[in-house]
DNA sequence: CCTACACTTCGTTAGTTGGCGAAGTGAAGG
DNA sequence: CCTTCACTTCGCCAACTAACGAAGTGTAGG
C-alpha cells in the first residue's frame, strides 16, 4: 500500500506529471528539467526527489551533473504498469506536447549554456 | 490534462482508494461504506463526490438512499485502464483484504441497522 | 587550496487538504 | 403538514504541500 501511495502522490502534481512525460524520450539532467519548467532549480529537485522515492524515475551521476531517467526493466510492476498508463493517456495532451517541443530545443542547447538558470534573480 | 489530474488527485488519498476497493465487488450505499471506513459520513461524503468528479464512480439515488458503483462501459479508456490499475495493484493488500472481511458483514446487515453511524457523538 | 558551478537541503510562506460537527436538503411515512 | 432519516453542504481547524531564495555539499578546473 506504502508504495502504490508513493506513486499516486507523486502523480497528484501536475509539474511531477510533465517530468514523468519529460523523460519518455531519454535521460536528462536537472537543468534541463528547469528549463522546460521554468520552475526554480531547488523547487525541481524536490520533485524529481519525489518521483525517486516513489521508484518512477533513476538517478545516475556524471561529475556535476545528475541525470534522470524513467525507471527500467528492474522497476516493480506497479511502477511499469503506471508509468504505461501516463505515458498512454498523455501522449497527446497540448501541455505534454508544448513541454516535447521545448526539449528539442533544450536537447540542443549545449549544457553549460543551460547554466543561467542558477543566477536568474 | 484535466481529467487525468482529477484521476490522480482522487488516487492521492489512502481512504479514497479504499473506498474504490471497496466497490470492486457491486454497488454500495454511503452508510455502508461509512461503516467500512470508520469516518465521518461528511468526510466520506466528500471523498466520494471527488471520486464521482473523476468519473471514476458513479452514483444512482432510490429514496434516501445513494449507491455508489464502479464506472463502468461508458467511462473514457483513461478511468477505465486507472481502475485497472489499482485493482490489479492493491487486490493482495492487507488493508484492502480487511476492508473486504469487513465488507462482507455490512453487506448481511440490514441498511437500517447501519442508520447508527449518523448519531454517534 | 580556492573558486566556480550543478545540485541539494533548509527555512519560510501562502495555499491546499482532510477531518469533524452543525446546519441544510429532500424523500418517506405518519 | 410534520417528523424522521440518509445524505450533502458549510464553516472551521490542524496538518500538509508547493513554491522560493539562501545556505550547504561535492566535483572540476585553475
Amino acid at each position: 500500500m506504502q508504495q502504490f501511495m508513493s506513486i499516486t502522490k507523486a502523480f497528484s502534481d501536475e509539474n511531477r506529471v510533465r517530468i514523468l512525460l519529460s523523460l519518455r524520450e531519454g535521460e536528462l539532467c536537472l537543468c534541463q528539467i528547469v528549463e522546460v519548467l521554468g520552475l526554480a532549480p531547488s523547487t525541481v529537485s524536490k520533485h524529481v526527489e519525489l518521483l525517486r522515492r516513489a521508484n518512477l524515475v533513476e538517478r545516475r551521476k556524471e561529475g556535476r551533473w545528475h541525470y534522470y531517467k524513467l525507471a527500467g526493466r528492474g522497476a516493480p510492476p506497479v511502477v511499469r504498469e503506471a508509468i504505461r498508463w501516463t505515458l498512454k493517456s498523455l501522449e497527446e495532451e497540448p501541455v505534454i506536447t508544448a513541454d516535447a517541443a521545448k526539449l528539442c530545443c533544450v536537447r540542443n542547447t549545449d549544457l553549460e549554456e543551460l547554466a543561467g538558470c542558477y543566477n536568474r534573480s
